[in-house]
Formats: C-alpha cells, sequence, structure tokens
RNA sequence: GCCGCCGUAGCUCAGCGGAAGAGCGGGGGAUUUGUAAUCCCCAGGUCGUGGGUUCAAGUCCCACCGGCGGCUCCA
C-alpha cells in the first residue's frame, strides 16, 4: 500500500494512506471543525471532500462558505437538490444546466409547461425533506461510451448534447439518493449540509441562450448557511426594490417613460432635467478645460453616410428604419462618430494639430428589443457623453491613458469608489479591418492596463465592430455593478472613411480613433445616481437643497428674506407656507428627500438664524445667521477634479 | 422577439360573473400650527384597446398594445 505525504495549511506534514478523503484529514487534524469546511482545495483544485485524493504529495487548504470555491458548490449542490424533487414530483422533467450564479443558483428544465406558483411551493417543501434526509453525495467516474448508454437510458437528450461536446475519456457524475447528474462538481459532502434555502421565481429561457433553441423552464433560487444569512440576503433585494430607479424617478420628479410617447424614450421632468443639466455643465467645464471641442450635430443624417461607416452593413439590427423624403434618404444616427469624422475632415489636418478632440452630449437612437428595456437603464433613445479624440498611432497609447484616468476620477466626483475593468476583444464574426490592426490596438489598450496597473477582466469577442474597447464598471452602495465609462481605440473607421492627416513626409496617414464616453450616457447614469443614493442625493446635486418651513403666516416675509440671503450664497431654496401642522411638512420635506429643512418661528424671527434639520437626521437645532450662512455655503459646494 | 405574470382614478392598489372602491395626490373649507402624516367636504374612471361567450363581463375566452421578471453567470 503506497503513501500519500500531506501537508497541511498550518505547514505540518502527515503521511497517509492512498486514497485518503481530505473529509478522513480533517477528521484527524480539526476533528471539533469538521462541519465548518465544505470543500478541499488539493494542490490549488477544488476538490470534494469525499473524493479520494490520488497524488503521492498533496498541499492541502479547507474552505468554508466564505471562500468563494465553496459557496459555489454548496449553491450547485442545492441545485442538484432541486433538479431531484423536480425530477420526483415531474418524472418527465429533462435536465439541462443548473450551475451556481452569483447570489445562488438555478437549473433548467424542460417540461413542456411553465412552473407555477404552486409548483414551486411543493417543490421548496421536497427540498426541504430531502436536506432533512441528509444524503451523501458521490462521485463516480465513467467512461464516455457507459456515460452516453446512462444518459441515453434515462432519456436525458440535453444531457446527451453536452457529453457530445466532452472531450474527456471519462467523465463524472454525481448522485445523492437517488438521483444522479453528469456534472463536473465538486460538490459538498451531503445535502444536509444546506443551511436555509429559498426558490424565488422561475422564467423562460433558451436552451444555451439561442432563441432558435426550445425554451426552457428555468427555477431560480438562493442558499446560505442560516435562515439569517438569508434573511439578510432577501432584505437586500428588498432594499434594492426600494432604491429601484423607475420608481424613484416618478415619486421624487425626476424623469417618466409615457406610453403615449414610446417604449424606452424618455421625459426628463423637471428635478431630473435640473440633475442633468448640473451633469452637463461640470462636463462641459472639464473638457473645455482638458482641450476637448465642443461641437452639435443632427439627429439624422443620410444613409450613405452609415452605408460608408460600415453602420448599416455591420449595426442595422440596432438602428430605426429608414425615411424617406424629397428622394433622400436618412436614417436616425446610432452612433456620433461619422459625423464628428465629418467634422474632422472638414479640413486638411496637419501631424501638428493632432491630437483633435471632440466632444458632444450627442443623443442617438437605438432600436432595442422590446424585452430588453428596462427603466433608464435600457432605452431606445440616450444620451452619450460622447467624444472622438483623432490622433497619430504614436500618440494613441497616452491619449487612451489619459481617458482612462480621467473616467476614473470622473466617477469618484460622484460618490463612487470602486471599479471594475473590462476588455473586450475583436467580435468573432461581425468586424471590420484586418487581424493584424486589431492585434495591434488590442496590445496598446493592455499595455495601458497594465502601466496603471488595473486589475482587470477580458470579454472576448465584447469589442465594437470596428475597435477593441476597456470599459469601466461602477459598484453601488449594494455591491452592485453598473456599465459607465467605455473607452474604444478604433483603427478600422478611419480606414473606411479615409480620415487622415498630412505627416511630416507630406504625405496622408489614417489617424487612430478613440471614442469614449464617461457617464456611459445621461440616462443610464441618472439611473445609477438614483439608485446609489436612494433618491437621497447629495447636497450639491439635489435640485432643491434646503427647504424653510414657517410655523405661522407671521412668519412668511421672515421666511422670505432668508430664502433671498440663501439664494444670493448660490443655495437651491424654497419654502413651503402651506398652512399645516409643522410635522406634516417635515413628512413631505424628508419623502422629497430634501437635504436641509428650516423652521422658522417667533423665535427664530426674534434672534435672526433658524432651526435646522439634517435630512434622515433629528433636530440639529438653533443657528445664527452667520453660522447658517457659512455652514450652507459648505453643505452646497460641488465637488472639483484636481486640475 | 420568445416564455410567464400583470394593465381598475394623476400615483399605489382592493374588487375577479350580478348597481365601480380605498389611501395618497388634486380642488374647496376649517385649524395659525415648534421637528416624520390636522380635520371635514368635493371632483376625478368608455376598469389598456378591439372582438367574442353570457340574460348579465374590470371579472370568462381570443387578438393587439403597454408594463414587469427571465432568456449561458455553460456538465
Amino acid at each position: 500500500m503506497s503513501k500519500v505525504r500531506v501537508i497541511l495549511p498550518d505547514g505540518s506534514v502527515w503521511e497517509a494512506e492512498k486514497n485518503v478523503t481530505p473529509l478522513q484529514i480533517l477528521e484527524r487534524w480539526k476533528p471539533t471543525e469538521v462541519e465548518r469546511f465544505l470543500l478541499a482545495e488539493v494542490n490549488g483544485q477544488p476538490w470534494d471532500l469525499f473524493r479520494p485524493v490520488a497524488d503521492e504529495e498533496i498541499h492541502i487548504r479547507f474552505l468554508t462558505f466564505d471562500d468563494p470555491p465553496a459557496r459555489d458548490a454548496y449553491r450547485h449542490t442545492t441545485a442538484h437538490v432541486l433538479a431531484q424533487a423536480v425530477k420526483e414530483l415531474f418524472p418527465n422533467a429533462k435536465l439541462a444546466i443548473g450551475p451556481p450564479i452569483e447570489n445562488g443558483f438555478y437549473y433548467d428544465f424542460d417540461i413542456g409547461r411553465p412552473f407555477t406558483e404552486e409548483d414551486l411551493q411543493k417543490i421548496e417543501q421536497r427540498m426541504k425533506e430531502i436536506v432533512a434526509a441528509d444524503y451523501r453525495l458521490k462521485r463516480l467516474e465513467l467512461p464516455k461510451k457507459e456515460a452516453e448508454a446512462l444518459l441515453r437510458q434515462a432519456g436525458e437528450t440535453y444531457k446527451l448534447e453536452i457529453l457530445a461536446e466532452l472531450d474527456e475519456e471519462t467523465v463524472s457524475f454525481y448522485q445523492q439518493d437517488g438521483f444522479i447528474d453528469l456534472c463536473r462538481g465538486p460538490h459538498i459532502p451531503s445535502t444536509g449540509r444546506i443551511g436555509a434555502l429559498k426558490l424565488l421565481n422561475s422564467a423562460g429561457a433558451y436552451w444555451r441562450g439561442d432563441e432558435r433553441n426550445p425554451m426552457l423552464q428555468r427555477i431560480y433560487g438562493t442558499c446560505f448557511p442560516t435562515a439569517e444569512a438569508l434573511q439578510e440576503h432577501l432584505t437586500k433585494l428588498e432594499e434594492a426594490q426600494r432604491r429601484d430607479h423607475r420608481r424613484l424617478g416618478r415619486e421624487l420628479g425626476l424623469f417618466i417613460i409615457e406610453e403615449t410617447i414610446g417604449s424606452g424614450l424618455v421625459l426628463w421632468l423637471p428635478k431630473g432635467g435640473f440633475i442633468r443639466n448640473l451633469l452637463e455643465e461640470m462636463w462641459r467645464a472639464e473638457h473645455l478645460k482638458r482641450g476637448y471641442q465642443i461641437v452639435y450635430t443632427p439627429h439624422i443624417a443620410r444613409t450613405e453616410l452609415w452605408d460608408r461607416s460600415g453602420h448599416t452593413q455591420l449595426y442595422s439590427d440596432f438602428m430605426f428604419p429608414m425615411m424617406e423624403l424629397e428622394s433622400q434618404k436618412y436614417l436616425l444616427k446610432p452612433m456620433n462618430c461619422p459625423l464628428h469624422i465629418t467634422i474632422f475632415k472638414t479640413e486638411t489636418r496637419s501631424y501638428r494639430d493632432l491630437p483633435i478632440r471632440l466632444c458632444e452630449l450627442g443623443t442617438v437612437y437605438r432600436y432595442e428589443r422590446s424585452g430588453a428595456l428596462h427603466g433608464l437603464t435600457r432605452v431606445r433613445g440616450m444620451t452619450c457623453d460622447d467624444a472622438h479624440i483623432f490622433c497619430r498611432m504614436d500618440q494613441a497609447e497616452e491619449e487612451f491613458a489619459a481617458v482612462v484616468q480621467l473616467a476614473l476620477r470622473w466617477l469618484r466626483l460622484f460618490g463612487f469608489d470602486e471599479f471594475t475593468v473590462k476588455i473586450a476583444t475583436r467580435p468573432t464574426d461581425k468586424f471590420a479591418g484586418t487581424l493584424e490592426i486589431w492585434d495591434q490596438a488590442e496590445s496598446i489598450i493592455r499595455s495601458v492596463v497594465d502601466n496603471l496597473n488595473l486589475d482587470y477582466e477580458l470579454d472576448v469577442g465584447g469589442g465594437a465592430f470596428y475597435g477593441p474597447k476597456l470599459d469601466i464598471f461602477l459598484s453601488d452602495c449594494l455591491g452592485r455593478k453598473w456599465q459607465c465609462s467605455t473607452i474604444q481605440l478604433d483603427p478600422n473607421l478611419p480606414l473606411r472613411l479615409e480620415v487622415n492627416y498630412v505627416g511630416q513626409d507630406n504625405r496622408d496617414h489614417p489617424v487612430v480613433m478613440i471614442h469614449r464616453a464617461l457617464f456611459g450616457t445621461m440616462e443610464r447614469f441618472m439611473a445609477i445616481l438614483t439608485e446609489h443614493y436612494a433618491g437621497a442625493f447629495p447636497t450639491w446635486m439635489a435640485p432643491v437643497q434646503a427647504i424653510i418651513l414657517p410655523i405661522a403666516d407671521r412668519h412668511l416675509s421672515y421666511a422670505q428674506s432668508l430664502q433671498n440671503g440663501l439664494k444670493e450664497l448660490g443655495a437651491r431654496v424654497e419654502i413651503n407656507s402651506k398652512r399645516e401642522p409643522l410635522s406634516g411638512r417635515i413628512f413631505d420635506a424628508e419623502a422629497a428627500k430634501i437635504p436641509i429643512i428650516l423652521v422658522v418661528g417667533d423665535r427664530e424671527v426674534r434672534d435672526g438664524g433658524a432651526s435646522v434639520r439634517l435630512r434622515g437626521k433629528k433636530d440639529l437645532g438653533y443657528m445664527p445667521l452667520t453660522v447658517l450662512q457659512q455652514w450652507i455655503q459648505e453643505q452646497i459646494k460641488t465637488p472639483k477634479l484636481d486640475p
């Protein structure tokens, strides 16, 4: 019998029998803590606690729910419990896939009809029984042939399809109780280790996400080690709902999407319009300071322009249909670049003129499928905070890096400080230009990211049709990620559209373009801000910064003079002199999320100043006028980028 | 687009075969009010649109329009 050398996390080295399981090691090493651990990591590989190890020397670690691989295994096992329950209740159901996902898991089934609310309840009930029964999980490995026979006999056609795509000679199955499933694993040792679970909803989902495939029924669920942790997660989901920008947008008078206008088309109400204008003014000032030039372009342009740019061939799926008048054909613009290019080409540009940076808050229209629309985050008419930088190839890296840095600093101004960077590379089918040019562009982006020491993820094939890009996602206060800034390096449109400069050699050379947006679109950014702040915008951004509540009519003229004084300091101040009790008007002001409430009555009229209350907080007490003025100025100060 | 659910007053929703309701908001009146909702009265709806079933349709059926959730985070 050969031996295994086991190296534990604390550095101690043991000898064990061959085919020892991590669980056996754990029972010897930490007999009192066995229950805490869900999964092992053997020589860097996630490994079932119950799976014998074959190597002669192993470095082993034990993982708990707090380690992502173990959490995934935990939820993956729960997905198997879901599948077992469904198979028992609906023997004709065919299994598709059931992976763990960010906050839970799902499993796709083909049962020929949608699940009902009652189905879900029954399934969840059955799942809890399976958990209570505490079935052990087993891993078995079968040669592909035998696996195929097994799945064929079970009528699991989707699993057969998956199997056919696997290269391995032998494949693994996991089994608990009478349920067996083709699965890569890993899993937790037994169903009894699952603490609290809940099925959330079911919905149609195409097999492999492709609408040409049959529609399956997906059940989403989540699970946590304890009922408290599950409840915490459910509360968070409710909190997200409470912050839904579509709801807050209406309640706070920010924006609305109205049937009579059309799906995906936004009406900005005065308060939302105020915030947007504020952001846009900051944006313009910042861009002028940084050598950008502001341009304006029309919403429609002749089809020939879009033919030349390649949009009608490569982007037509997202474009509104053509309109024709006086035998001229026009298209609504889905992007601003061809128009900015046209502006660039109005003059012959010397190498000394570059870079030229044209920017515009340009409204574009894109056809999004009705089912994809969502509030302000997925719309059909949107304003991009767009810019196109025309530069030489030797300037591209520096310009690109400057934009990345600007974008990160810009987003921090609005209260975000956690970002994810994703590099999206050449699409597999619809792309313009040659592979060499794409490779060069992609390597420039990588070099920028490396020099700035940014961690990034790779989105293979996610680039625009004309070039690779770097997308910046921000995380809001609930940890949700949103795509905002996008910076695209485009060596292809300039070639196609002959966007050239005259070099030192007196010859034409193609420019390189950088397409970029910082906010992304004004619509989406407004949605993100609204949800991040739950409608309680920072004072500098709030459409109404302070509201004065005179206690009785006799205090109104004092309230007005106070209002005028504060307005002179630049504050946005209103008065609510409705003849309602103070508490009622405070309630209204809090509901409107006005940051500062100023109460004035006999005392304040006599002494000057006001009683101050901050949004969400109790009475801060009386402030004399001079103190109040200074304090207000501090409160309303707009954040600025350093030069 | 596809699957499921949902469309009743400006907003949020109850009513689900037998005379259209509530709260908020709006209008009017009373109250002159001290830190998260003062009281009373009133107006407001071809119950998303169009067809059908029925003695009778917000209510059941069909189509369309619109909204919501989901449609690879791959064994």
